[in-house]
DNA sequence: CGAGGGTTTGAAGTGCATCAAATAGTGTGG
DNA sequence: CCACACTATTTGATGCACTTCAAACCCTCG
């Protein structure tokens, strides 16, 4: 079976059956910027794979203050968790660069989850890294201030291979996102932006950043977090 | 089989002979306040039942700083999400009141997540739960004030069954705790609380909280949430 | 070239943290 | 039962980080 969920985490090794039946209910959508594909509350009838772009999974109040919980890229699913809940979507998603999704019916998954013992294995580890990585949120919220938040994504974004050298990272996308999913304010991410010039001595031009090494910055953000460097996943 | 696991989540409906196994491991502590029982990075071995107590979940950086990602009562499991992981603990946990521990070995969960489907559909429940819970919890950080998250908390310790009649609520354990479970400071805590009585009317007596309805805490806290009042779960 | 959104900068305000000290509450040994 | 020690909580004063509001700037794209 040819299905592009072949290449992610807890379809790897399902049964073709399975990728079989979600691709005959299988939706591909192109999406413009701005495009919203369910809200918090929303019935949850589908999940969503992510072929090209980015989108924004978040809450928010009636009065529009809005959390960004992540920003997804390609190559990442969301939405499945609904399958546990009440059958609803508990997140409001939100296209912010132009993507390509498919969605998939979620009794589909459902049902092969009650079925395929490995599946429902797979589906937990998926589940359980997605748990680290929340905490590892409220800790960044709660722990860094604005500039080591942003040292820290910057972190995630660099190719940590070889902290010596000198690093080129570009911002995947606008400055004023990346602001809310750090919790930030526009005006706080750039100031904290250019406090990381001084600090630890990064060049920005644009969306392009970069360093001489990464130590510096590893020393500044990581100082302030209870992982070790190298973070894992 | 007798075992205070056969009341609670994942193992309501799982095997006795999972039970008998996991009882034959088990192993009870009396643990007083401050006991740690693991750090962020030890060896995953075990998991733990609280069959009375609280134990608070942390994550601490060098510097002490420290960051309360939950504090748990009596009858619920922690630990047990390190099966998926790097066999690590991925957070902390101390006992903050005096607490009766139960801990089981985790391989034993872990063979038979992995050959009874029910239980993995019922483990990936209590997961599930849990995600929503922190997503809760990382907007409640970012969007709600000091007093509102007070209030908030205020209203999941309440019966809410009859939100017009007047309500006693006591706190859990103290209030330096309760300040850092709401990723605030005590001082913080204490003014803004003494600020509730002003914008809500409650009343605070040491540990104890009155108020005459529920309906004013609603408006002032659950304005500043994407949820609507009767908060799940 | 001009419109509109993203980004930066400035000025001022606010909420929370911090430091310091007073007060209340709790458990201990005499 | 009291005095003491120790901790929890409150209160005050001050500082800082981030937000807010406003305006300028810049960049892209029609």
């Amino acid at each position: 079976m040819h299905s592009v969920l072949r290449t992610i985490k807890p379809f790897e090794a399902c049964s073709d059956d399975l990728l079989s039946l979600l691709e005959e209910g299988a939706h591909e959508q192109n999406c413009p910027k701005g495009k919203v594909l369910f809200i918090l509350g929303d019935e949850a009838k589908r999940f969503y794979f992510i072929k090209s772009g980015w989108v924004k999974i978040f809450r928010e109040t009636l009065d529009g203050a809005q959390a960004v919980l992540d920003v997804i890229p390609h190559g990442h699913i969301f939405g499945e968790d609904a399958l546990f809940g009440d059958g609803e979507y508990d997140y409001s998603a939100e296209v912010v660069e132009h993507a390509d999704i498919i969605s998939y019916p979620l009794f589909v998954l459902k049902e092969e989850l009650s079925k395929d013992n490995d599946l429902a294995l797979a589906m937990m580890s998926v589940m359980a890294r997605h748990r680290r990585q929340q905490d590892k949120e409220i800790e960044h919220r709660s722990i860094q201030n604005a500039s080591q938040r942003i040292g820290c994504f910057l972190l995630r974004l660099a190719k940590h291979d070889k902290p010596d050298e000198p690093v080129t990272i570009h911002l995947p996308y606008d400055k004023t996102l990346v602001a809310a999913r750090l919790g930030m304010q526009p005006e706080t991410f750039s100031r904290a932006l250019s406090r990381l010039k001084d600090k630890v001595g990064v060049r920005v031009k644009g969306a392009t950043i970069e360093v001489d090494n990464l130590n510096g910055l590893i020393e500044y953000s990581c100082s302030a977090c209870s992982a070790k460097f190298p973070c894992k996943e």
